[in-house]
Formats: structure tokens, sequence, C-alpha cells
DNA sequence: AATTAGATTATGTATACACATATTAAGATT
DNA sequence: AATCTTAATATGTGTATACATAATCTAATT
């Protein structure tokens, strides 16, 4: 009901985040201390730590132990992108999934494929490339190296079945994933397979991930020429 | 000194992250309620809160608030990229930066333009087309439009010492930003500029921004034909 | 003058407590 | 059986307090 009872911690970052807009505090700027702030608010310090931290991570504002609050002197245009699993993403957008495998091979690693992973004593590597469709419409087309040695039961998945995206996501958390994105003109191949020309634009986007320090999989996706990456939210 | 005198948020986080990837909880499954954990670990509840609210940001898990908290069952990977000034981004990969307008002109909106802003009443716009070269060689090439109603003051600013791009950047905050990530074509002026071949495959960054519900600027930039855009480490 | 040691300061963290809120489950009513 | 009400429950928030930590300034020491 009432909304006036106390101030809550959105209610004090949106208060430093319109001063902030009206150039009340401009980049460069130092804030008042939290403490100082939570008098003049009317609120606790915690309440004030809480929404400058927010602000924090949203990249507006930057905080040093001694230094205060300072508003970002060079600010960044933040944008989160979350890369979903290839079906739920098609099937999102309304769109009936279907996949297919164009090749699979079980292959020694290429010295730019070992270099992706940072490792040197690569061991098999299983390969797969992957057509994606909406609607019966190319939409992505991946190629991936996976390593047999730390994924080994893959080799007992049917991945016609389930993408080997999907079972890997569902299976191998990874702790930690590096991702690149560019722009890449299509092959005579992928052009037949997108079904488009010959050195169309496409947009790739590109993870290679690890458990530990075992590599698990490196995997090069390259979307339709009309396709648009948007941040969430 | 000693890190063992008390558990902290970190540690928490830390701890359930591993059991994650260890796979001990897997997709979908359900994590003890927080005061359970924090009686197991021997710290306050409102640790555990905090480090499951940074498992939470990370897309890791999702909570609920009768529901309790469960491991997402379908993980995205999730990837933060910075889109910093272009002179600073040029500098920081430590290269000597210039700039110089290709094209300028007060224009009336385009209706593609105008979709962009979603906006129909849109008065006149300054049209910039700019180049940005790191040790004199392209880097981005970038068309944008300002909406002169918005930033007047922008008519008299000296555009070829400042980048419209840096100064819209330090002097007009703004409240809201959509992005676009996605490969363009070359054309045939884009090619000359960029100093290669017409319809080489670009990763064109696409940018409009609002203050309130006011439009600021559209920005479209092209990158290299070898740029790949990397998220924060 | 240069270095070191200690005090100062603002943010960061941990804790305990009370209450708010969303969601589900159970029970009462029709 | 369907609907509404109420209770139970796990997370979310706000507060107060104490102490930790990093950065900075000051003063003492060499």
């Amino acid at each position: 009901m009432n909304k006036d009872r106390r101030l809550g911690w959105k209610d004090v970052q949106d208060h430093i985040h319109t001063h902030i807009q009206n150039c009340t505090y401009r980049p460069g700027d130092q804030l008042p201390r939290d403490e100082d702030l939570a008098k003049e608010l009317g609120c606790a310090r915690s309440t004030v730590h809480r929404a400058m931290r927010s602000l924090a991570d949203l990249g507006l504002v930057e905080r040093r132990r001694r230094g205060g609050t300072t508003v970002k002197i060079d600010p960044v245009t933040r944008a989160t992108i979350d890369i979903a699993i290839t079906r739920l993403e098609i099937e999102a957008r309304g769109y009936l999934y279907t996949h297919h495998i164009v090749q699979q091979k079980t292959i020694l690693p290429h010295p730019s494929i070992a270099a992706r992973f940072n490792a040197t004593n690569l061991d098999q590597l299983l390969y797969i490339r992957s057509l994606h469709l909406a609607d019966g419409q190319p939409y992505i087309c991946e190629d991936r190296w996976i390593v047999l040695n730390t994924v080994p039961e893959i080799k007992g998945v049917d991945l016609g079945q389930i993408s080997a995206n999907e079972w890997l996501v569902r299976n191998r958390p990874y702790s930690r994933c590096d991702v690149q994105i560019y722009a890449t003109p299509a092959t005579v191949e992928e052009a037949e397979l997108m079904q488009t020309t010959v050195r169309e634009a496409l947009l790739a986007l590109e993870r290679t991930t690890w458990i530990g320090e075992a590599p698990i999989t490196h995997v090069r996706a390259i979307h339709t020429p009309a396709y648009r990456l948007k941040p969430r939210g």
C-alpha cells in the first residue's frame, strides 16, 4: 500500500541515478559519503551501501576504500548478453526447432584449435558440424570441437537426438568461458548450408570452455545474415 | 594473516559454485534454505543471502520467494561487454588515436532512423560520418545521428577537436540505451574508408540512447574486418 | 630529504534482529 | 468440485553495531 514507510535501497539508487542523469553529479565528481547520505535521506548506512554497490555494478560509479565514491570519469555502455541453448532461443521466438549433424569425426587438434584452448598436449577431439533450423530455415551453423579426454561420456550420447550444445550445457558445467564475437564471410560450404551467398557477412559467436584446467569444448556458431544480437532487458 | 577467522560471503559463494561444478547440485536441483546453509557452514543467514544473490546475478541459480533456491534449469552463458569511448579503447591497446569527420550535415530524419528512436515527430538531426584511426589505420567508422532538439549545445562544439562520441558520453548521460550487434557487408564507400574490399564482413555495433523520453543519438559503428569483440575478463 | 610507522578515514564485511513480501499449501466456505 | 480465506514458509529488506581493510595523511625517525 503505502510506499512512504521507509526509504528502500532502490529509492536511494534512483535518487543518485537521477542526480547523475541531471548532471547534478557529473563524470569525475565526488559523491557524499555513505554515512552523510544516509543521514540526509534518513536511512541506515547499509541501505545507502546497498544502493551504491548496485550503481558500482552498473558501472556508473567507482568506489575506493578511503577515496569515497566518484561518478565514473569515463562512462562505458555496459551490455549483458545471455547465450542460451540454441533450441530454447529458437523456441522462444516461436519457431519450431530442428537440427541435424552435417559432419562428425574424431580428429587430432589443428594448431589453431589447440591455441584456442591454450593447451599443447591435447589428445583426440570430436568434431561436429551441425545445423540448427527455425521452422525449417537455417538459423545457426555450429562447428564444435569436444575434448574427449575431458568428456568421454559423450561418445555414448546420440547427438542426432539431443544436440551437443544442449547436452553439454546440461551435463558439463564449466568454470571458465571465453567468448569472442566477430563478423565473418561465409565460405562456400557455409553459404550452401545457410542458404545464402558466398562471402555474405555473418555474425560469429565463439565460445571456449574449461572445467578447472581441463578444456571442455570450443564452438564457433555462425548466424543468418539478418541476425542481430540483442543484450538483455 | 589467517583467513580462517570467519566465513565470508565469497567463501560461501565458492562453496556453492564448486558444488554446482561438481554436479553435486545439477541444473534444476533445489539448494538448501539459506538458514540451513548458514547453520551448516557456521555463519549468519545474511552472509549466505549475499552469496546467493551474487550467484543469482551471475545467472547460476534462481531464487523465488517461498520456492527457495534452485540451480538454473537452462543455464545461459552470460557475457558482459563494456563499450568505451573509442579514443580510450584505441589508446588502451597502445595505439595513437586520431579521428576526422568524413561528412557532416543537418538533415530531416529518414524513416528508418525515426523508427530506431521509436519516435515520429523528430525535428532536425545532425548527421556525422567520422573515421577513427589507430596509428593511422582505420579502426572504426561511425555513422551518427544526433537529435538537435535534445542536444542543442552540440552546435557550438568543435567536433573536429573532440569526437561527437566522446563529447556526448562526457556531457549527455542517458537513461536508456538500446544496443544491437550484427555483421554487415561493407558498402563501396565504407570499403574505401576502411581500406578493405567491397562486401567484406564487418562487425557493426549499433546504439540508440534516450534521456527520459527524449531521444539523444543513434550511432552505427563498423569495425575493421579482423575486429573481435571480447567481453570483459 | 627520504623513509618508516602510526593514525585517520571511507568503504567492505559479518552479525543479529525484526518485519515485509511473494508464493504455496491447507482449510473453510460456497 | 470450485472458490475464497488463511496460515505457513523462504527469500527480501531495513536497521544497528562492531570490526576489517585499503588508501591516505601526518608525524616521527633515520
